[in-house]
DNA sequence: TTCCTTATTAGGAAAAATTACTATATGCTA
DNA sequence: TAGCATATAGTAATTTTTCCTAATAAGGAA
């Protein structure tokens, strides 16, 4: 299995696309979504809500946090962003084996997913030149079988 | 490059090495040290740092919150435990094309790594039986250039 | 356009998660 | 075993996120 997900470079092509989206899960389009969209789609600094709550707050003083942290959740169930990482708390995990996690985003539970004996786990060339990596971590996010049996 | 980190499934022999590392790195063997190693070395639920705080407890009623954050944290550092996904805060990203992270854990920048034209991000067979995927993620975690360059 | 309905928001408060502070305790070296 | 420096308990403070409610405004109907 490969991401196959891409989408618009261009922001304007994507806010429309927004736009379209919203009407589809009968979302209204209100300017707080489209703003904070719009500082996530601009921005290649994979900002923080805090980030977002400022940038807004450039063209729309009296947005509260409370919008963004919302909106924020909601386009990540939309599928147009995504967090980085968990939500929420730390988890810790003592088992070093090499293993990737799946993590049910509706209970929470981390499950491990340890490779077949022949697959193995790539490390992108770039990745060594932005610096040293001392950790790879990947996981997968979605609904686990006891959420959603079958 | 892949992912060799192996440590002795025996949960005693790991907390022998733990003391071993300890001294290596001149840090004392306290017993908060070992009992907070031994209760994420012992759990397969990757726990938080609140049910780490409760199941010391039992054993060592007066244990504080404040020494079990340190402690998870340096025992990431010594590379004794893992930290599923990043600390803190959330990071939100508008880039849906498919790519990987890496985080500087020194600075806390977040980079892009974009796969090589041939290169293929492998989801692991196993995972499908676990729930239905709806997202990968990937993440490097390291000191980036900027932190220490060369 | 104007009105209505209802989803959404602002603002503030609260909760949850993590970190800081300091006097006391304790591991470790000699 | 004594002395010293590190680590801890207990508490407070900070940071991050979520909750609550009255007011607002989007989108559909008239």
């Amino acid at each position: 299995m490969l991401l196959t997900l891409t989408e618009p470079a261009d922001v304007q092509m994507r806010l429309d696309y927004f736009e379209t989206r919203c009407k589809e899960l009968g979302l209204r389009v209100t300017r707080q979504r489209q703003e904070i969209f719009r500082a996530v789609a601009q921005s290649d600094k994979h900002p923080s809500a805090e980030a977002v709550f400022l940038q807004v707050r450039e063209s729309m003083p009296n947005v509260s946090l409370d919008t963004v942290y919302r909106t924020l959740s909601s386009l990540e169930e939309m599928g147009l962003l995504m967090r980085v990482g968990l939500s929420s708390k730390a988890r810790f995990d003592g088992d070093l084996r090499p293993h990737c996690h799946f993590v049910c985003t509706q209970c929470g539970e981390v499950y491990d997913i340890f490779p077949q004996e022949n697959e193995q786990i790539a490390c992108p060339l770039p990745a060594r030149n932005i610096g040293e990596i001392k950790q790879i971590n990947i996981q997968f996010k979605g609904i686990c079988k006891n959420c959603r049996p079958q």
